[in-house]
DNA sequence: TATGTAACCATTTTT
DNA sequence: TGGTTACATA
């Protein structure tokens, strides 16, 4: 049996042995958490708890996953339930399906089918959907449910206009999501834990299962999670929640920093331990983290408290533009690696948004540094793996009507808005769904001819390949689907290149489906689909690989680093421009900053520019106030091609002909300037063996003489961008596409 | 009904 | 900047 505990220092050893009642953990950024929580788990085995009476939640799969394996090594064979909240709420509401009246086919919508669904309440409810976008519809509705609130409960919250038309838009919605069998994210926990409130026995059959709760990222969890935690913990109040509520950054998702502040008035007689000491930074990362968070006023005082070595002072670079903040970065970070310093795999470069990887992505394929963008569902989100994806689940879940609309005419079968119109009229009309309402259509007199016959093949089309559903493997099912449907010859005749493209993707989800499986055979095609909707961003994250981890502050909370960079540190940015004006925002921002310095464990380089490319304009940018709120001791370099006095960037300062700030607060102040950029640097590389370069001259058998705009990606995925002197830009597969190189690129200075 | 073009618009963070 | 939508046209 393994010694648990004697490698751990005093605080933890008692978090890890407090047997029990309730425990709060409060636990700074780098002290060990998660350790603590395997170990914890692994010891209450060790005291004879059964395996199947612990409920351990994560905040991601891949925090799930890892934790699972970890107590494996200690425990091996045990079957502790680990997972995430939402997982687990599916899980729940699958296995009592029957007694919570659901039907366990259910499917799961994903943000653009919620949207999707709320667009048409918003539209059945008799609202124009210019001025009540589904997006701000659909965040009041996921923040009514993450309260636990009905559409009537919700309505009574405010008086205004707003409130009052999302209340109605809520109700609608939600009827329409009950009537496709369908779950939205918020749905998987408010439903467990309106269950948890509403049926005692099954409530209290529940506390007795998991007789042994513990919840990680405490900080983060909002009111419906709370209550499934404090719902499962009234006869065994064995809850343990580990948390720093200076890492709380989800506010804007439901998250609710009351959860962790008040847990001792919940539970007054709840242990409460404090970790302090950091294993993970140098004493210069904390005195520069402690020294931003203090500027919080909402915070209990706290210390970050190190043994570990001084090393190198937290760095602020400034370039002329955001271009140069990328190629230099990649610079800095490739010679970093070939000084033997590190390897691509200890750094990480953080952003606050998504939007600014892309600079980053061409700048690290032209520098040739390997790297990876940290955005898991994106291959799942192409329209064409999302079309195949609509396939399988409207088999899985025939009421599925979201599915039914978006693959009912891909490829494209005659079936076009006015026939899906009168068959959702009658389908509404006699409570019926899209694929019930195909046995009528001999009573629907405005659907004729060619539309009945092309529907009536549609059906038989979903008849035939649900007969297979349960008798083939996912990857199996999916080929039957691409063939039968018509896709694969849609996109094989295809003159599009970019159609070959899609179809490559769709083979790779084919591998990605036969891979599942073949982890576990039991796997049927509903877990695939789960799965894939509910993978965060960092489930794919891949750290084993040797490349530079390119990802959101977000997405970075829980990892570190020996390497960090931040970019775009500026005003507008971090803080985001709509968090200036309200305190409490802001201090959420500075957390979020607050969690990027904290990942580094030995270098940290906040990077910001003095001009910014932002949505196709140049934008004068000013440093983001976190970084003033550093210590002095912090070096500032200038990166900036005349040290800080450029001349083209004072151009720009002069051809400020508006100095009005677009009407919101004073951050980038836009620029009507040239819009070349002022300074850019080439530096050849040939990152690939194909040998192709940004800039190179090349020929296409059909459109000629074009410039090789852009290279991305490695291997079969590896596309070549070129702008033809005729006919524009065109994509291509790299290894595929016949090219002739006419011309090398022009060597030019790399100043 | 399908397709192409032009205006338009919206932009954080994600399970 | 790029993606979406509305409208006109075939």
């Amino acid at each position: 049996m393994h010694d648990l505990t004697s490698d751990l220092t005093w605080s933890q050893q008692e978090a890890v042995t407090h047997f029990e009642g309730p425990l709060l953990i409060l636990a700074a950024a780098g002290s060990g958490k998660t350790r603590v929580i395997t170990r914890r788990v692994a010891w209450l085995l060790q005291q004879g708890v059964r395996p199947s009476n612990i409920l351990a939640i994560t905040f991601t799969n891949k925090a799930a996953k890892e934790m699972k394996n970890r107590v494996e090594a200690l425990v091996p064979g045990n079957k502790v339930w680990i997972s995430t909240f939402h997982s687990l709420g599916v899980r729940l509401l699958r296995e009592y399906a029957h007694r919570l009246e659901l039907d366990r086919n259910f499917t799961i919508y994903d943000m653009e089918d919620r949207n999707r669904l709320i667009k048409q309440a918003i539209e059945a409810a008799g609202f124009d959907n210019v001025k009540f976008t589904p997006d701000r519809i659909g965040a009041a509705i996921s923040k009514a449910k993450n309260q636990l609130l009905t559409p009537e409960r919700y309505a009574g919250t405010s008086a205004d206009f707003f409130t009052q038309t999302a209340a109605k838009i809520y109700a609608i919605y939600q009827k329409k999501l009950r009537d496709a069998n369908g779950m939205d994210f918020d749905d998987l926990l408010y439903l467990p834990a309106m269950a948890l409130r509403l049926l005692p026995d099954l409530r209290s059959e529940l506390d007795a299962r998991f007789k042994f709760v513990l919840i990680d990222e405490y900080q983060d969890t909002n009111a419906a999670q709370y209550e499934i935690a404090k719902k499962l913990s009234i006869d065994h109040r064995n809850l343990c929640v580990v948390g720093d509520p200076d890492q709380s950054i989800y506010k804007w998702r439901g998250s609710d920093i009351r959860n962790i502040l008040d847990f001792e008035r919940d539970f007054p007689d709840a242990k409460v331990i404090t970790l302090d000491k950091n294993y993970r930074s140098t004493p210069a990362i904390l005195r520069a983290a402690s020294a931003l968070i203090e500027h919080n006023t909402q915070r209990k005082k706290k210390a970050l408290l190190t043994d570990n070595p001084e090393g190198e002072p937290v760095r602020v670079l400034t370039f002329d533009t955001g271009l140069d903040e990328a190629e230099m970065v990649a610079k800095r970070i490739k010679e970093a690696v070939l000084a033997g310093r590190h390897t691509y795999r200890d750094v990480a470069v953080f952003v606050r948004m998504n939007a600014l990887t892309r600079t980053l992505e061409s700048a690290f394929v032209k520098h040739g540094v390997p790297f990876q963008i940290v955005k898991g569902l994106a291959f799942f989100e192409r329209k064409e793996n999302k079309d195949i994806l609509a396939y399988l689940r409207l088999l899985v879940n025939p009421q599925d009507n979201i599915s039914f609309l978006r693959v009912v005419n891909e490829p494209t079968r005659g079936i076009g808005k006015v026939t899906l119109d009168h068959l959702q009229n009658y389908a509404e009309q006699h409570e019926l769904s899209l694929n019930q309402a195909l046995d009528y259509l001999h009573r629907i007199p405005a659907i004729k001819g060619k539309a009945v016959a092309a529907l009536k093949d549609f059906q038989k089309l979903i008849h035939d390949l649900r007969a297979l559903t349960d008798e083939m493997p996912p990857e199996e099912l999916i080929r039957e689907v691409l063939d039968r449907s018509g896709y694969r010859e849609m996109l094989k005749s295809s003159a599009d290149d970019e159609d070959q493209d899609r179809l490559a993707n769709i083979e790779e989800l084919i591998t990605a489906a036969s891979q599942f499986t073949s982890e576990d055979g039991t796997r049927t095609v509903r877990d695939f689909l789960e799965q894939i909707t509910l993978a965060g961003d960092i489930d794919n994250w891949d750290e084993q690989q040797q490349c530079v981890s390119i990802m959101t502050l977000h997405a970075s909370k829980g990892l570190e680093f020996p390497v960090v960079y931040i970019i775009a540190m500026e005003q507008g940015i971090l803080p985001g421009e709509r968090s200036l004006h309200r305190d409490e925002d802001l201090e959420e921002e500075r957390r979020v900053a607050f969690v990027g310095l904290t990942r580094a464990m030995k270098e940290l380089y906040l990077c910001n520019s003095r001009l910014r490319d932002f949505r196709g304009q140049t934008l004068y940018a000013i440093p983001s106030m976190f970084i003033q709120e550093l210590p002095p001791e912090v070096q500032t370099i200038d990166l900036g091609s005349h040290g800080g006095r450029n001349p083209t960037i004072d151009a720009y300062r002069v051809g400020v002909t508006e100095p009005s700030f677009d009407g919101s607060a004073g951050n980038h102040r836009s620029i009507s300037a040239p819009k070349t950029s002022p300074a850019t640097h080439q530096v050849s590389t040939s990152t690939e063996p194909d040998g192709y370069e940004v800039g190179q001259i090349v020929q296409h058998p059909q459109y000629g003489i074009g410039t090789v705009t852009s290279l991305s990606g490695h291997g079969a995925l590896r596309k070549i961008k070129i702008r033809f002197a005729v006919g524009g830009e065109k994509t291509f597969i790299a290894s595929k596409v016949q090219l002739k190189v006419v011309k090398k690129r022009n060597s030019s200075d790399a100043s």
